[in-house]
DNA sequence: CATGAATGAGCCTTCATTCAT
DNA sequence: CATGAATGAAGGCTCATTCAT
């Protein structure tokens, strides 16, 4: 009953939403500097005027966009982590998840990684890139903590070593794919398993697991 | 008798060189984007110009540029890596490498990253980032093989594997230490010396197995 | 009985002053050219689609600013030079008043300089300022009528050049108070003491004459 | 001999008059705020992007334009005070010299008070506007030095002073004459008669004026 | 060979104004 | 009556590139 407490406010925040989504694909085809408001007003429904009505500046539009696209993301991932129930499982889910994010979504993640890259020079990007880097970090701990679990075992890197790798791995893996390698969502997944398998070493193939208990 | 065959090419490359010398101080200041021509022509005592006789456009001189720059940077770490005799001195070595690039050219590296994301939506950019990227991956596997060589055990992953999780982590560190973190040096040393000893464990001597043992 | 006659527009005029006064603050800080309705309407408590509503356009809510305001200053100097009973203290209030015009609303007064110029452009705005203007150069008559009834001795020029001299003077001090000058008023003050004393010389009571014998 | 020192700098230079010269004619016709800088080009057999080439900004082309045709003007004014050999010549001159900056360069003179209405709004303006304000106030000395040397009598107000009230009446009259007031010229040249002959009397009608030796 | 003047497309942003609600 | 969402023209400015000298 709660749910229309500033309808103005809301109103606001969806729109920016809306065009912020409409912004992810030609900000996903050029890239950060490449795009120009003109010309995602241009592949949206929207004018060109109403972008700077919504948004502070380009800046502000592109952080929303991203954020949001992560936030999908990161979501995603945790299905996964919370819906599987052994190590085998969630190994597959995981490489799955991944090589999907590959496949159907490489535009969106270059985009990120793009963003990020200009964090390295505009501090004024930094606090947010940090942000979503962060939530990243912690999804990725998510799904080490849960084969910890599923183990008994502990993780054996700590959390922002964990990130790192893997976004390292995903990363290489982009590129590649990005310049028509076929094999790169298999390489990477492979690495991905030999690399989970390290962190958190499997359980004994003979002993079957023995369910803990769910959340 | 092959000392002087093409004069013409050889004072061509030669300006090329040290036009994108002086050109690496801006870029590595702004970034590729929001560095201009003109800007890298002022900021050196060449004219505007002279860039564009010498270079087909912007993307051969920043190319040319970073080529070079990546050229010493691989130099100088396997000085480390041939010169060291023990594990320990290489271990040391490496982690002092990786800091003292944080620390001294982090403007210079960030570059590198743009670079690098850039080529995800610039086909034209991804031949020579490819390049550049084996040979850093080649640079990696080096060391590492030398920590295998004195170690006398092999190297736990695939060359591609190392570089990624070497990368992961300086990237990131990269960011953090952009960002005024304090510890990011020492941070990411410690982290490397965890990864080696996890892709290359330490000959026993030193007494410090116990790496793999679950806690 | 008169006091409802048509309460339809004492409501609007009565809403137009309110809104004018409103845009007053606005257009003393920015100028004419540098003020946006939407910047007003921010730095008011009415809506931006408020001013449409009760003004024509820009041109119609700034005249009706600045003779809102100037119809105010006109009638403090007026206090003056009615209730001053002697030479010397209508001098005294009069300099004194246009030191407290230059100090306490300098803002103000750029504002009505500027738009004086802008007339000068636009035709539109022409018979506007010339109301204000005319309405200025009276109030300086009515001083300077004042000052011979005092004297007995009538004004030594037209009514346009006394306006026109004590309007040059006023000019310069404020740029010059404006720019930091702190002597900005002390040194209006004085010429317009000056001015006056050869427009109307002083009384003979005062010791003061000599003021036009060659040197 | 020393005239070609610096070609270069020379070059640029000339080239900023000339296109200072050409942006006179539309910021004349349109005032500071209304006036871009494509107007200007399209104006002129310019290119709207060789004015970016040759000023800073905006304003550097606006300062650079007026700047120049205020020093033309001042030149003007004192070709009458060196030439006139007595008090009715300079007189009349310097009234004759009045009317005609009225009638041909209104629209140029507009453009100056414009200027320097700006300027008590944006700081970036004062320091050139009151360096011109200052030349002219200069100008204006040394016409009435030249007066009271003619005269052999003193100025009887301070420089500041009798600037502000010449400015004060051409203010007025620029106004008027712009209005389409045909009697405006006349007013002020009378005007100015007036207020000359109060600074600086003139000497007795019946006695020939004593030529002074010329400089 | 080298220079730097000149071009013009394109970018981000601002803003008065219109209009549906 | 009043609101504020939406528009689109226009402005200052940047920049890779071309070209005459």
């Amino acid at each position: 009953m709660a749910t229309q407490p500033r309808p103005r406010d809301d109103k606001f925040a969806e729109r920016r939403a809306e065009l912020g989504e409409a912004a992810l694909q030609t900000l996903a085809e050029l890239g950060y500097a490449r795009t120009s408001l003109r010309e995602i007003a241009q592949n949206s429904e929207f004018s060109h005027g109403v972008l700077h009505y919504y948004f502070e500046d380009k800046l502000d539009l592109i952080l929303c966009s991203v954020r949001q696209y992560k936030a999908r993301c990161v979501k995603r991932y945790d299905e996964v982590t919370t819906t599987s129930t052994s190590y085998e499982e969630l190994l597959e889910g995981f490489a799955a998840a991944l090589g999907d994010t590959l496949r159907k979504e490489a535009p969106l993640h270059r985009l990120w990684y793009d963003l990020r890259a200009q964090s390295l020079f505009e501090a004024a990007f930094r606090a947010d890139v940090a942000e979503i880097d962060k939530s990243l970090e912690k999804m990725i701990w998510r799904v080490l903590s849960r084969f910890a679990e599923l183990t008994g075992a502990p993780v054996h890197v700590p959390s922002g070593v964990a990130y790192a790798m893997f976004d390292g791995l995903f990363q290489q893996a982009l590129l590649k794919h990005l310049s028509g390698d076929k094999k790169a969502v298999a390489t990477m997944q492979s690495n991905v398993r030999l690399v989970v398998s390290q962190l958190v070493p499997a359980p004994l193939p003979t002993k079957r697991r023995r369910q803990t208990a769910p959340a």
